[in-house]
RNA sequence: AGGCGCGUAGCUCAGUUGGUUAGAGCGCUACCUUGACACGGUAGAGGUCAGGAGUUCGAGUCUCCUCGUGCCUACCA
């Protein structure tokens, strides 16, 4: 039967059991590990427990500096995908080892209102029920999406806790919280208040079906196949002449108000200063000269068109051209459009090539390949549309000669004079696509015509059209005192108020103009963790706003606040993207997304976890695929067994009447000078592998620091020490008492080293693990509040490189066995030639006949002819047993070993007699390939006489 | 059009500043139902590191070119 060990809450020292008690529940495990059986009840233990929330530290109160983690709020509407649970494992581990390091640690987690997509979906199920969001109208509208909110938008928030996130929980926000509200509006009135937000007609992405604008970056390019036009347009008072412009989008000319060429194009020198008449409306239009024109391009004039593309807008600012629309906010056309009027955009191009057709205006159509944007939601096509939006001036300056938003965010990551970067980013080519990106960057538009996201707090005057813009809603204007005011209609986009998180989740704007203890505890953050598809529109504007913010929190001293605690993180790592198995983006359209929770229900947690951090190279995306889930899936049941293997050994000990005591558990294995040669290595080894496994972390090198852990639990662990264990493990009366329990308590505490090592990896498997080693009793409430075990950064235990000749001795005998065809279970002789001093084989007799399944151990000078010998630098070992060898597979065998010898044999000399190499190169390596050379030329004789006594 | 990245075993991927014999998992072959584990054990096979040139005593690693491939940025009508 399955016991369940679930922790009492109220566990105290005192109430800590011995292994041994009489009473303690036996350690009966299920032989196949079950995560079903166990994942549930620890996801829910760390969240009821809030074992993971953090207190602010009071001022002064000396506590460590904390290690503190935004999460990149999901989405309301979103669904816990892949790359989110690839984002909060790699999060988590940190988060894991960090607080296992010691470090007060908080990882931040909420929700983002996503204004767009939000208010896509409800429309949608609006339109489902045949109704709409104008038939609401917009605050019952607006009720209706909080609705929406309450019911799903708590998914993504189940699903972190189902896989583990040990985010402080009672920290969660949602960016419309009224608090988070109130500071996105602070912060709106400041920028007005410091002139850098301002309102202006400018032409702007466009999505005719969210009918609102957009920025630049939720722009989607995309390359298509398309024809560029070449339209004749007649030169006023010179009958029969044409200007022949070129244009990809042809509907767009009914609001040409002018034709743009370079002033130093010699084809068109005797238009300067000509008017044209635009066909099909008969407009009477200028030719203006722009150096902007290219030459090269089409036929080299263009038709300037102000009110329906920014290139043009620009033009018409030049030369003061009028801008007219000619579409509505559908992209159908409007009355400016004459007799196209109420046709969709695509409509009106095709009847508009038609006419110019019929009255000879269109000179040519030509293939031609352009970009066209579509909007990143809801994929319709884009339209630049001319219109009134509000921006954020980022290269301007709050006062004469200070800083620029832009300018801050470029010093956040500019090596100050201490060599010392505020900010850093991980892989490090980011931090260029950064800078480029900053240093051309244009002002924002933050205004979007939705109903869902937070209003402008701004206020139109309808008797002297100024605006106001107040902290607290106004009754009048601040102008002219008219009550005639209405509030602007548009909310800002999502990215503003989550732009502003990493200060307003700690408590800004402060009340008394001093830093909050949150800010003063947790700013700034330590890491944001994310992906390369938000680095501009979110991590950009993070940088931008909170250094800009914080620039006026003075420290809690008092004193100015240097920039290296403005930024809003220390470090940023940028990971990569997962794939599918076909090295696929993942996309609902192709529908190769895969479902973590699928797959989480059918490995466990930990092999997902432990998959994405296996494959988690900096800067590598990763191709997804569940055969390697099912390896790791394969490890933990090892684990398991292990475990249980373990156990069974305890309840032995328990029976023999050896105690071991529960507090020794927890101690960095460690084994006497004249302890079992196996019993120094692995104390060594697990010393060793932490302090590799700890550099790996801290240097984002997950793969690395999953492989070390991986190895060492199944490969020395497990292959090895468990095996040689089995010797030591002797309970029968003969048995010294002392030197069996000393075995099991290193066991033990080998065992607890690496289930904590693991545990950021794998918590819920080692979860459940440490609370059965402690029989229900152990000395946390959880292993993840454990210390992480640290190692020593270099260890040359000589029990590391005894062990290692021992293993290959071992090895060796094996192969041999294969070679000979005996039979698994027959134990036989060996006979070895010692070539080194010191070899530990003599005192590790039974170690090597039981893992060798030798019977006897003969060292000779030589070894007789004829017989199969495998020979490495530090011993020859051959087995006594008479059964024919596989003549032919062996000669096969060592011929191929010979050709490798010679090849590199041939190798080493050639650089041995090469004086620049003796010259040039390093000592230690020079020294090195000496001595393999001469241990080449051992194996070189070894093997052609090996090969000669085959004939 | 610019910029970045990738190409290593049948497959999926490691390989930190150039340094002796290029690694892992899966798959494959052979043997083993040994009292933790067949989601296992043991031993194997498998690579001219895309191709070419260069720098160097020494190149999977640095430089250039070619081929293949992926991504990002961009206001060429």
């Amino acid at each position: 039967m399955v016991k369940s060990y679930m922790p009492q809450p109220s566990n105290t020292a005192a109430e800590t059991a011995t292994l041994t008690e009489k009473n303690a529940p036996p350690r009966e495990l299920p032989k196949a590990y079950d995560p079903a059986a166990i994942e549930d009840r620890w996801a829910q233990y760390w969240v009821r427990e809030r074992l993971f929330d953090v207190a602010t530290p009071a001022p002064g109160s000396g506590a460590a500096p904390a290690f503190t983690v935004l999460l990149p709020p999901p989405n309301v509407t979103g669904n816990l995908h892949m790359g989110h649970m690839f984002e909060h494992t790699e999060t988590d581990i940190l988060v894991r080892w960090r607080r296992m390091l010691g470090q007060p640690t908080v990882w931040v987690p909420g929700t983002d209102h996503a204004g767009i997509t939000t208010q896509m979906l409800v429309e949608r199920q609006l339109t489902g029920e045949g109704s709409s969001r104008q038939q609401l109208g917009r605050e019952a509208f607006v009720k209706r999406v909080w609705q929406w909110r309450e019911h799903y938008g708590g998914a993504i928030l189940s699903s972190m806790k189902r896989i583990g996130d040990t985010v402080d929980w009672s920290r969660e926000y949602f960016t419309m919280d009224e608090n988070l509200s109130h500071a996105v509006r602070e912060a709106f009135v400041r920028l007005y208040e410091q002139g850098l937000i301002y309102r202006g007609a400018y032409i702007v992405n466009w999505c005719p079906r969210c009918q609102t604008a957009i920025s630049d970056l939720e722009v989607a390019h995309e390359e298509q196949q398309g024809k560029l036009w070449e339209i004749r347009y007649t030169v006023i008072d010179s009958p029969g002449e044409f200007v022949t412009v070129a244009t990809t989008r042809p509907e767009t000319m009914l609001g040409d108000t002018a034709v743009a060429v370079h002033p130093h194009d010699e084809r068109y020198k005797h238009l300067h200063g000509k008017r044209l008449r635009l066909p099909l409306i008969g407009r009477d239009i200028p030719v203006v000269l722009d150096e902007w024109v290219k030459m090269d391009f089409g036929t080299g004039a263009v038709k300037v068109t102000p009110a329906h593309d920014p290139n043009d807008f620009a033009i018409g600012q030049r030369h003061h051209l009028p801008a007219i629309s000619v579409m509505d906010e559908t992209a159908h056309m409007n009355a400016e459009a004459g007799p196209y009027q109420g046709l969709d955009r695509y409509e009106a191009r095709k009847r508009i090539l038609h006419d110019l057709e019929a009255q000879g205006l269109l000179a040519a159509t030509r293939d031609h390949v352009n970009a066209i944007g579509k909007c990143a939601r809801c994929n319709t096509v884009v339209e630049p549309r001319l219109s009134t939006q509000w921006f954020v001036a980022v290269n301007k300056p709050a006062r004469e000669g200070g800083p620029t938003m832009a300018s801050l965010a470029i010093a956040a990551v500019t090596v100050d004079a201490h060599g010392h970067k505020p900010l850093r980013f991980t892989p490090e080519n980011n931090e260029k696509i950064y800078l480029d990106w900053m240093t051309n960057i244009y002002d924002w538009c933050i205004s979007r015509q939705l109903w869902w996201g937070h209003r402008i707090p701004a206020w139109h005057c309808a008797a002297c059209q100024q605006i106001t813009v107040a902290r607290q809603d106004p009754t009048a204007c601040a102008h002219c005192g008219s009550k005639d005011i209405t509030q602007e209609t548009d909310v800002l986009d999502t990215w503003f108020s989550s732009g502003l998180l990493p200060v307003t989740v700690f408590g800004w704007p402060p009340a008394d103009g001093k830093p909050t203890p949150d800010l003063t505890a947790f700013y700034p953050t330590s890491l944001l963790v994310t992906g390369f598809d938000i680095l501009f529109f979110w991590v950009a504007r993070m940088i931008m706003l909170g250094c800009w913010f914080m620039q006026d929190v003075p420290m809690p001293d008092g004193t100015p606040r240097p920039i290296d605690e403005i930024v809003p993180f220390r470090e940023v790592y940028i990971h990569a993207l997962v794939r599918d198995a076909d090295r696929q983006k993942m996309s609902k359209t192709k529908g190769n997304v895969i479902d973590p929770v699928e797959i989480v229900n059918r490995y466990g947690t930990d092999a997902v976890r432990f998959t994405l951090a296996s494959m988690a190279s900096p800067g590598t995306d990763i191709a997804f695929n569940e055969a390697r889930t099912e390896g790791y899936r394969a490890f933990a049941n090892k684990i398991w067994n292990a475990a249980r293997f373990i156990f069974m050994n305890v309840d032995r000990a328990r029976e023999a009447g050896i105690e071991i005591d529960p507090t020794a558990l927890g101690e960095p294995p460690t084994a006497a000078d004249d302890a079992p040669l196996e019993m120094r290595w692995i104390a060594a080894r697990t010393n060793s592998v932490a302090a590799e496994i700890n550099a790996a972390l801290g240097e984002y090198r997950f793969h690395e620091a999953a492989n070390l852990v991986y190895q060492f639990f199944w490969g020395d662990f497990c292959d090895w020490y468990l095996e040689i264990s089995k010797l030591r493990l002797d309970f029968s009366d003969a048995a010294d008492k002392s030197t069996t329990k000393a075995a099991l308590t290193l066991l033990l505490q080998t065992f607890e080293s690496a289930l904590r090592l693991l545990s950021p990896f794998m918590p819920f498997l080692t979860e459940e693990l440490w609370h059965v080693l402690y029989n229900g009793n152990p000395p946390a409430k959880s292993i993840a509040l454990t210390r992480y075990p640290q190692g020593s950064a270099h260890s040359d235990d000589p029990a590391e490189s005894a062990f290692a000749l021992l293993q290959e001795l071992i090895v060796s005998v094996r192969a041999l066995r294969k070679d000979l065809g005996v039979e698994e279970k027959a134990a036989v002789p060996v006979r070895i030639k010692p070539l080194a001093p010191r070899l530990p084989f003599a005192q590790n007799l039974e170690i090597i006949q039981r893992l060798a399944r030798v019977s006897a151990i003969e060292t000779l000078d030589s070894l007789p002819d004829g017989m199969p010998v495998r020979a490495t630098p530090q011993f020859d070992v051959q087995v006594v047993y008479e059964k024919k060898v596989d003549t032919i597979a062996e000669r096969e065998r060592l011929t191929k070993e010979l050709a490798r010898y010679e090849k590199e044999q041939a190798n080493a000399s050639r650089q041995l007699s090469n004086e620049s190499f003796l010259g040039k190169a390093p000592a230690a390596v020079v020294e090195g390939l000496r001595r393999r050379a001469a241990e080449l030329e051992m194996l070189l004789d070894k093997t052609r006489k090996a090969l000669e006594d085959l004939k």
